[in-house]
DNA sequence: TAAAACTACGAAAACGGTTTCGTGTTGATA
DNA sequence: TATCAACACGAAACCGTTTTCGTAGTTTTA
């Protein structure tokens, strides 16, 4: 078992000091060619690396950045985190991801363990109960420590952070509209608890679609999931409501949705058009294909850790103006069989 | 902007030593009553957090572990990775993900950027270029120099670590059984890259239950695909070749084959069954619902989360038997509405 | 009452680097 | 020949902890 070699072990072997050594693998200009040529030719010898606790330490960053969100076994956002990893890799940073499971409590945990040293910034999006609870402060006594943190998805107003998102109202306004101008009169909003920012933009979006085209708002068709995981109430509200068109606030919801109305022996899209949001593989691998409304996880990302790293290093300048950004990630309906043209 | 206190604020603050101060807050013995409660209250006051950093560098480890793996947009990757992260996260530890993204480069640039301290220990499984390539020198590298190594799913019996994977063989074995004993004659088999230990294991499994089911072996009927992500050799293959059963290494490939199939006019599953590998999303909601072999990817990456830390935590003893465990989760099939019971 | 043993604390080394500043040795300059 | 840069390198502080060891001052023991 080879221990790793460190500055002092190379300095010892070379009858120099520790400084020359560090400098020569610099290659600064105080060592001589000599020197360097030694030093650096026994370092390549040995493998030698540098140590990136100690350097983290001693430079007071840690080229990691801490990624806290609510689920990982979730198309959308392990899409997000591939943007997050690409672009952060790309810069020479590691990613840490703690999933919070729904749960206030571990999400406060997770960034406190974070919060101690371990990385330089947060990108998160908030679990269903801290959005419920409406409690921040976790948030911002990493803000107020100077950790730089950018909200993503499931974000809030009252936090002052850099922030990406979709523009939830109009993707599901243009959504509408679309079944719309396809011939539909009684379309539903299925959505999941709207106390998530995202479902109340989706419906405010709706409704205002529909106002639009002239429609009345029927709040009988607007169907809120009692619980996550539990899609049994789908059936009921469609055994009691005659719809021509569904909005679902994601995938899996509008799948099941589907079934049910296939099952009650509707024609899709004829009878019933359907639109989810996130363009997941349930979406393109459904029977009929699902329209749905692209989130494009990748590129929130990637803008979400772009946003962050910038914040990281320009944390030196202590101008530090202190404004905020909000990017706004365009949607694209990706249309399939499930909605008519 | 509150700065972090450190224990050297503390020390001035109260008029003491930096060493009383962290004695003090480990409750230890040889500090005095009085003083342990004024330097504790003002630690509580402060809010003093240790800095993971210098910890780390101190105790010479990091209660981080690194995760690389080859996709994270994968719903069996997800799901062995929130085993992993749940167990680790309950052990005090926390998951830094890498995704080589098939690239055996970036697999190595990964590790090695992790290996120089950031992480006790690694949890993996191989890209398929390494597995191509069949070059390990990376993996060997890391546990010459003592840092565990667990890996999992595609693994190499070349490097000399802990392993977990489920019964391959066994699992086909099973898969295709079913199928025979169901009346199926004519089973194929759609895998993906025979480099694959996976893969290898699989297709074994399959040629021995037809073998023992007095079936013949037909290497026509045994489908590789020549590009992941592009099932277009699918359609052809099913043109061609007649079959009643197919087995699939993975989901999509099953659906992808289902959807073929149904387009082709045969009844599922009485003119062909289906059974894939990975009991993921896609399974579940398929029409007709996929027959598949569920891989409990989550007790995977908790069994081998345990491994590891117990691994990392028994380092110190230096006994170190090096006598490796490998590790085999039993999957299981469920049933669903694909095949025939 | 002197020696031994506690008690309660501080000094300092250590972890592995980076960086500032000081200094002895050159060679060039006046 | 005395002066002065430039050069090449080392000492030491520092990042924030932990931990060993030393030591005053007090209490117990013989």
């Amino acid at each position: 078992m080879r221990r790793k070699i460190t500055l002092k072990d190379i300095a010892r072997e070379l009858e120099v000091s520790i400084s020359t050594v560090s400098k020569a693998l610099k290659n600064s200009h105080e060592i001589g060619r000599d020197t360097k040529d030694k030093v650096q030719a026994f370092a390549k010898l040995y493998n030698y690396r540098p140590n990136n606790i100690a350097i983290s330490l001693k430079n007071k960053h840690t080229k990691n950045i801490g990624v806290v969100i609510p689920d990982i076994v979730h198309y959308f956002f392990t899409t997000v985190f591939r943007g997050i990893e690409k672009y952060a890799n790309s810069r020479g940073y590691n990613v840490i991801v703690c999933v919070s499971d729904g749960s206030f409590d571990k999400e406060v945990i997770n960034m406190e363990m974070l919060a101690n040293g371990s990385i330089d910034g947060f990108i998160m999006a908030l679990s269903s109960e801290t959005q419920l609870k409406a409690d921040y402060n976790h948030l911002r006594e990493v803000t107020e420590q100077g950790i730089p943190l950018v909200l993503f998805d499931s974000i809030t107003e009252e936090v002052k952070c850099d922030k990406v998102v979709i523009n939830d109202e109009q993707s599901a306004y243009d959504a509408v509209k679309k079944m719309v101008s396809s011939g539909k009169k009684r379309i539903a909003l299925l959505s999941s608890g709207s106390f998530y920012t995202v479902n109340k933009n989706r419906a405010i979006g709706y409704k205002k679609a529909l106002i639009d085209c002239g429609l009345e708002v029927n709040e009988d068709l607007i169907f809120e999931l009692p619980h996550e995981e539990n899609f049994d109430g789908i059936d009921t509200f469609l055994e009691k409501n005659e719809v021509d068109g569904i909005l679902a606030v994601n995938e899996i919801m509008a799948i099941h949705a589907m079934s049910v109305a296939k099952k009650k022996g509707f024609r899709i899209p004829e009878d019933i058009s359907f639109i989810g949001f996130t363009d997941g593989l349930l979406s393109k691998y459904a029977q009929p294909k699902l329209t749905s409304i692209a989130q494009h996880g990748d590129h929130m990302g990637e803008i979400a850790a772009q946003m962050l790293i910038e914040r990281i290093e320009s944390e030196n300048e202590e101008d530090q103006e202190e404004v905020f950004r909000t990017e706004v990630i365009e949607t694209t309906i990706i249309e399939r069989e499930s909605t008519l043209n």
